[in-house]
DNA sequence: TCTTGACCTTCCCGTGGCGGGAAGGGTTAA
DNA sequence: TTAACCCTTCCCGCCACGGGAAGGTCAAGA
């Protein structure tokens, strides 16, 4: 399978899946032609790794996720940590993004809106 | 005042600073030995800039924002306007951080956090 | 057989918003 | 004079790719 089926199948684009290959997520064959081969393993790899990025997964944290789905021996406490560390990765910026918001909202009530300069926002921009 | 003042007086890395004046944000005068001299206008409008990247305003934002500080005839609706999209923007990061912070959850839950390889974790990023 | 078009390859540059560090010059106090 | 800081420019690195150039390969049709 080359990397143009393996794009389809994964439905990750191209350059990423040659980017995971670069810093060793995936290790496809080549064929004679010096195409990538992708087999079916490489595949399944391939989605792990989409999959965990869509979960906020970095590429570091993926790579051991990778180790971990390959080692037989591993704890499933392991993975856990892993998670609850991402959770708390999640609600932290949960919180900041929440602050923010109810900054924002504060300034947004207070401004008119309308074709007059006065504007608390920006006073507040100035002020600060 | 010099770069090193400025920074202490603004919070701002001196790196930060540099590529605030590269980008054109601010425009410090130059002393006569070449030496960035920052006066109280540049201070004001570096720590304008500092405030607003703290709301989560990018640096064309701040270079929006800085625009409408500077126009005495600005309409505060161009203001509020700018505002309510950053929170438009950060509602739609809150929805998707709460939904990846569900998923895990859920996987967490599931987990045992053993010694023992089982691990619904990684079952569910081998299976998707 | 030749050509066309759709693949594939490597290589290099760009993103945002800086940080690190090298190489070199200016300033100030002991 | 020397040490200790300040400043300058310049270039590379980060993360996770995307865009595009220059060139090789392969299958189908004229």
């Amino acid at each position: 399978m080359n990397i143009g089926s393996a794009a389809r199948a994964t439905e990750l684009p191209r350059k990423t899946i040659r980017y995971y290959e670069e810093i060793g997520l995936v290790h496809p064959a080549r064929a004679h032609n010096g195409y990538r081969d992708y087999s079916d393993t490489d595949v399944h790899r391939l989605k792990f790794v989409q999959r965990a990025r869509s979960l906020g997964f970095s590429i570091e944290e993926c790579r051991l996720l990778l180790s971990l789905y390959d080692d037989e021996h591993r704890a499933s406490a392991d993975v856990k940590a892993l998670a609850l560390e991402k959770i708390g990765e999640i609600d932290r910026k949960l919180d900041e993004l929440q602050s923010l918001r109810a900054t924002l909202s504060r300034l947004v009530e207070t401004c008119q809106g309308n074709d007059r300069p006065d504007c608390p926002i920006i006073d507040d921009l100035a002020r600060a």
